[in-house]
RNA sequence: GGCCUGGUAGUUCAGUUGGUUUAGAAUGCCAGCCUGUCACGCUGGAGGUCGAGGGUUCGAGCCCCUUCCAGGUCG
């Protein structure tokens, strides 16, 4: 019922153009996953998702442990039921959270106790707890339970989390998953060249249904990313696909992509939509500033999105001045879409032959930082 | 017409017995930031002849006089 194939691989860079089988559906990879955090991709509808293009999201195993809680979603009938999204999901383990957000954490061999941001409540989740709840909400792709190493971070402290991180593994799969879910691993050992082989090559050996890489995009250059990317990837199965997680900033996907990376999801398409800034092929597009007010064309010329065909810059940055909803989700949406576009014309580049000619046009229209 | 009360950033207001240098805050405005999303924010910036004019004083947003404006109240 998991299936993931190489489809073709790109003459110039080596990227892969493949196809995810999962219970839920099927996913065309490179892909981007958009982020459903709390059981909602923010102020979409599964509907809306849909029409956006996007073929698998991610929901987060320490949010809804916290709320509503794993039992509520498993009489739900699980996170596709509860939601109403019926295409493949994948979830985070917590482990990222718990380090990321909990406050007075305490991380031991067993798992990490730490402290609820909602209410304060002491809670503590291990490799089993975290499989537990995965479980019971019934994602189609369950990741390990990990340590994340910080940026920056020394060397004895990133080998000790990576092997942590190993250990864990052994316990994620010995706790299990369900008949209909995959698990993977995490790829960690910080920005260490030397302690992120190992710890690829260690994981390669057992052919798991495919690779997370984690401990990236934490505050580093992209260079030390790109730098991470090019040594692990190669030590992964071929076969198998492979999610930067995390990472989904236009100019990331495109580099990640370059590199081997199969799978990407990221907030920032949705957050920065939150703050007033649309994504385009041109980079970002700040539609809150001044010199929009009487912009009356669309956030993009030549989208496709509901917001593109049908509203201007002037009216969604009146949205968005005046704090309405609405703005917030146009601007969602057309993110989402755009990222959902250009992914499509990655895979189609790669199928091409011509990433590495895509990915130069595109740094040179937009360098690194404008994304 | 008489008597009160009040006029300080675009707006709503603070400004202690007249005395620390560039008169503060909130909000709005302008800009930047946001990468396995607690939250949505976070950071910075511009903006005031303290209604006007005169006076007292070493020194006035604060005190005095005149005047204008707004609101209240009495006839």
């Amino acid at each position: 019922m998991f299936k993931f194939e190489v489809l073709h691989v790109c003459k110039q860079t080596g990227a892969r153009r493949g196809r995810l089988t999962t219970p839920h559906g099927v996913v065309e990879t490179p892909v981007y996953m958009p982020v459903g955090t709390q059981a909602t991709v923010k102020t979409l509808s599964p509907v809306e998702l849909h029409e956006t293009g996007s073929q698998v999201i991610l929901g987060n195993t320490y949010h809804l442990h916290l709320r509503p809680g794993e039992d509520i979603v498993r009489e739900a009938g699980g996170l596709h039921r509860f939601m109403d999204w019926d295409g493949p999901i994948l979830t985070d383990s917590g482990g990222f959270h718990v380090f990321s957000l909990s406050e007075l954490r305490k991380v031991t061999e067993r798992g990490v106790e730490f402290r609820s941001h909602l209410d304060g409540s002491k809670l503590f989740m291990g490799p089993e707890e975290s499989m537990a709840i995965q479980r019971a909400l019934g994602s189609d792709i369950v990741m390990q339970f990990d340590e994340c190493s910080p940026w920056p971070c020394d060397e004895k402290r990133a080998e000790a989390a990576m092997y942590r991180t190993l250990r864990w593994l052994d316990r994620c799969r010995e706790a299990g998953v369900g008949e209909d879910q995959v698990l993977f691993p995490i790829v960690q050992g910080a920005f260490y060249g030397d302690l992120r082989r190992q710890c690829a090559q260690e994981m390669a050996k057992l052919d798991a249904p495919g690779y997370g890489i984690g401990g990236l995009s934490v505050g580093e250059p992209k260079n030390i990313m790109y730098d991470m990317l090019e040594i692990v990837c190669p030590e992964l199965p071929e076969n198998k696909p492979r999610y930067l997680m995390g990472v989904g900033s236009p100019d990331c996907l495109i580099e990640g992509s370059v590199r081997g990376v199969d799978m990407f999801d990221c907030v920032l398409a949705t957050r920065v939509a939150r703050n007033g800034t649309a994504l385009t092929h041109n980079g970002r597009l700040v539609v809150r500033n001044a010199k929009y007010a009487r912009d009356f064309t669309p956030l993009e010329e030549g989208c496709d999105c509901y917001a593109c065909t049908h509203f201007t810059r002037a009216y969604i940055r009146h949205l968005v001045k005046a704090d309405e909803i609405f703005g917030l989700r146009l601007i969602s949406l057309h993110n989402i879409r755009f990222l959902n576009r250009l992914m499509g014309e990655i895979r189609t580049a790669i199928e091409e032959d011509r990433l590495g000619d895509f990915a130069a046009e595109y740094r040179e229209r937009c360098g690194q930082d404008r994304w």
